[in-house]
RNA sequence: CGCGGUGUGGAGCAGCUAGGUAGCUCGUCGGGCUCAUAACCCGAAGGUCGUUGGUUCAAAUCCAGCCGCCGCAACCA
């Protein structure tokens, strides 16, 4: 039987077209996935999409269809581009999929049962007009609703939660002292933060939305995010339903392979959920960072979401594929630009492997028509050539067990420099005048020929499309191709034929091709602005400003405002967002810390005069006492505090 | 004194755990070659390894302080 080996990306969110960044974990987990296939390991390669939630709900209410119509259209999106982009996955979860809700229900309600799950009240930040809470880190840049950009304030509601404090020890074992987390830096962060403090129990349901998997014992409730997704990578074996049966075959999983952003999810609720359902914890976490591009951020409003189909068409998914797995580091962001992709395609690409075979056929044909004679003539150069291409087999190899993608593409490219400087070496072109070199420059040849096989049998998982093309330039056949046969020289048939094949990789004109690309980016922003749905514009248009309810004068005359001059301000110590301001206001002076460090300098504030929220309770922020607020808008651009006319006195009120 | 990471020739990085000629890729410049996709091969220029001090015969590497950048956490009445 041959050894198992699981590998998952994250299940993507499909509430908009898929985009270069959901293209560098699914590439990389592809990679992986192909080369133990080529290894002779039985594979589960699994990837999907989590469709649930408030988001996706609301979203397919204002295009006024139903959330499953809504996501069958975007899953179709993803499939398109995984089809584009030669992704080998062996399953696709919806979390839609009746077997996976099904199996959700049991999951809750057996973690219910054992008594990790139990019924609370939520408090958080609440928005009204949204209907919906917010996590401090969803909130927007001015700590406001995500979704319509408006205060939130404090709320509760009756919800379940998942007790994570009897799994705290174990988990931080798990992740200091293994190498679950990889790369293994970042698990300090986590323990300090969230493990050391105190594991606070986790929000499990919710009832402020319908679109998610009920609850079978509380109607009211659906299950939230974590016990919905995380729980796609055994659902998706067959746990807890009957759709499959390969859980006892590929469980625990070799790699979870995630982007930074979800890693805390998957490195600390992911196995809680796991040690409570009392299964085995998978082997490996590994964590990517983001691609940026231009050294900003990915993301759809910035209109320089990099449309994959695009630049496939244009270069090959095969170029777009090495590009992403070879700027990939586990644990860093790394940049895509246009300008670099275009580069590294070739250089590396082009001028290495592409030239490499191009060269190497051409002699073939050129000096013997296509067809090598069996007689051979080695020398001393020829044994440097063949133990550094054979060595790197098994330093690929050991790259691979590691998650180091990059590093193992490095390798392979520094074979094929290696075969270049071999060309040179032995100078084929004198030995092909020299009609008493026959039979060395055929062994020449053929070294090549057989090099090349190794080198592109080990990029194969990487640029599935190109390496069979090739093989077939070189005349290798099937057989030839294998990976047992990556560990000696001599495959190839002594008498091989080589066929003269299309252009593998070609040049690429760097400044024309980068205005063109330049060009459609802004194009697309420009269609980008247009389609983007309203809240998405980061402007409330004038029709969907809903109005807090109806209140009476003297619900207002309760709120009491005043005008201040703003005596002086400096920086809350330990914070980022807080100004500590000393107020004249007309009775005394007061101070009042106020969230705008990041758009106010303390210099530019004194002496101004602003309206004072007069009688509002005081708080502590940070540690500094607050006795009241200081009135501002939310504008796009930033908070903007209202400064009033210098001729109001201060104290005087306002109505 | 919240936690952690990072600062190395023009750009991007490795080296630091186990101190001892500073390395790689791209770019630049010069040379070579002609089989090849103006590609390939060789060579050169270019770095006081953030800063200050300490340990040592010897520090990019160990220790302490300081500065810059990044991430996480906290924070928005």
């Amino acid at each position: 039987m041959a050894e198992k080996f699981y590998i998952t990306t994250p299940i993507y969110y499909p509430s908009g077209n898929p985009h270069i960044g959901h293209c560098y974990t699914t590439v990389a987990c592809d990679s992986i996935a192909r080369f133990r296939r080529m290894q002779g390991y039985d594979v589960m390669f699994l990837t999907g999409t989590d469709e649930h939630g408030q988001k996706i709900e609301q979203k397919a209410a204002e295009k006024g269809i139903t959330p499953q119509e809504f996501v069958d259209g975007f899953v179709g999106e993803f499939k398109k581009l995984w089809e584009f982009m030669n992704i080998s996955y062996d399953r696709y979860i919806r979390t839609t999929d009746n077997y996976h809700v099904e199996a959700v229900q049991g999951i809750f309600k057996a973690l219910y049962d054992k008594g990790y799950i139990y019924k609370g009240e939520y408090s958080g930040k609440y928005c009204t007009p949204c209907e919906s809470f917010w996590t401090d880190s969803q909130l927007d840049e001015n700590g406001c609703c995500p979704e319509c950009h408006r205060p939130v304030s404090l709320a509760k509601e009756e919800a379940y939660f998942f007790r994570m404090s009897p799994f705290a020890d174990r988990i931080e074992k798990l992740l200091t002292e293994t190498d679950y987390l990889r790369p293994n830096n970042r698990a300090l962060e986590l323990v300090n933060n969230f493990i050391k403090p105190g594991l606070e129990d986790l929000c499990v349901s919710r009832t402020t939305f319908k679109w998610g998997v009920p609850v079978t014992f509380d109607d009211k409730h659906v299950v939230y995010v974590w016990i919905d997704a995380l729980s796609n990578y055994i659902t998706a074996l067959g746990y807890g339903n009957s759709e499959y049966n390969d859980f006892g075959e590929y469980w625990p999983a070799d790699v979870h392979m995630v982007a930074k952003d979800i890693m805390r999810f998957h490195a600390i609720i992911w196995p809680a959920i796991l040690m409570a359902l009392e299964l085995p914890l998978p082997k490996h976490l590994a964590v990517h960072g983001w691609i940026t591009f231009n050294g900003e951020k990915m993301s759809k409003s910035l209109g320089n979401v990099v449309d994959p189909f695009i630049l496939g068409e244009r270069y090959g998914c095969d170029a777009i594929r090495y590009h992403i797995l070879r700027e990939m580091a586990l644990g860093a962001d790394s940049s895509f630009s246009n300008e670099i992709m275009i580069n590294r395609i070739n250089s590396d690409l082009a001028n290495g492997i592409g030239n490499l075979v191009s060269r190497t056929v051409a002699m073939a044909e050129k000096y013997f028509g296509g067809t090598l004679p069996v007689e051979r003539e080695s020398e001393p150069v020829d044994e440097d050539f063949k133990s550094v291409i054979l060595n790197t087999v098994s330093e690929v190899e050991k790259d691979i067990d590691e998650t180091k993608i990059k590093q193992a593409l490095e390798k392979i490219f520094v074979a094929v420099d290696r075969a270049n400087k071999y060309i040179d070496e032995t100078e084929p072109w004198k030995l092909g005048k020299d009609e008493s070199r026959k039979a060395r420059l055929a062994t020449v040849l053929y070294n090549l020929l057989d090099g090349i096989r190794i080198i592109s049998t080990l990029l194969s998982p990487f640029m599935p499309s190109t390496m069979p093309e090739i093989w077939k330039q070189i005349g290798a056949s099937e057989e030839d191709v294998r990976y047992e046969k990556l560990s000696v020289f001599g495959i190839l048939s002594e008498n091989v034929t080589v066929h003269k094949g299309k252009i593998l990789f070609p040049r690429i004109d760097v400044e024309k091709e980068i205005e063109e690309l330049n060009a459609i980016i802004r194009k697309n922003m420009e269609s980008a602005q247009e389609n983007l749905s309203d809240s998405e514009k980061g402007e409330v248009p004038a029709e969907k400003i809903e109005l807090a309810p109806e209140i009476s004068i003297d619900d207002f005359a309760k709120v009491e405002l005043r005008c201040a001059k703003i005596i002086s301000a400096e920086k809350v110590k330990k914070s980022d967002k807080l100004l500590c301001l000393q107020l004249d206001d007309g009775m005394g002076g007061r101070q009042v810390v106020s969230g705008i460090a990041q758009y106010y300098t303390p210099e530019e504030l004194v002496g101004k005069k602003i309206q004072l929220v007069a009688n509002l309770k005081p708080v502590k922020l940070r540690g500094v006492e607050s006795f009241g607020m200081i009135c501002a808008s939310d504008t796009p651009d930033g908070v903007k505090v209202l400064f009033l006319d210098d001729s109001i006195p201060c104290g005087s009120k306002i109505r």
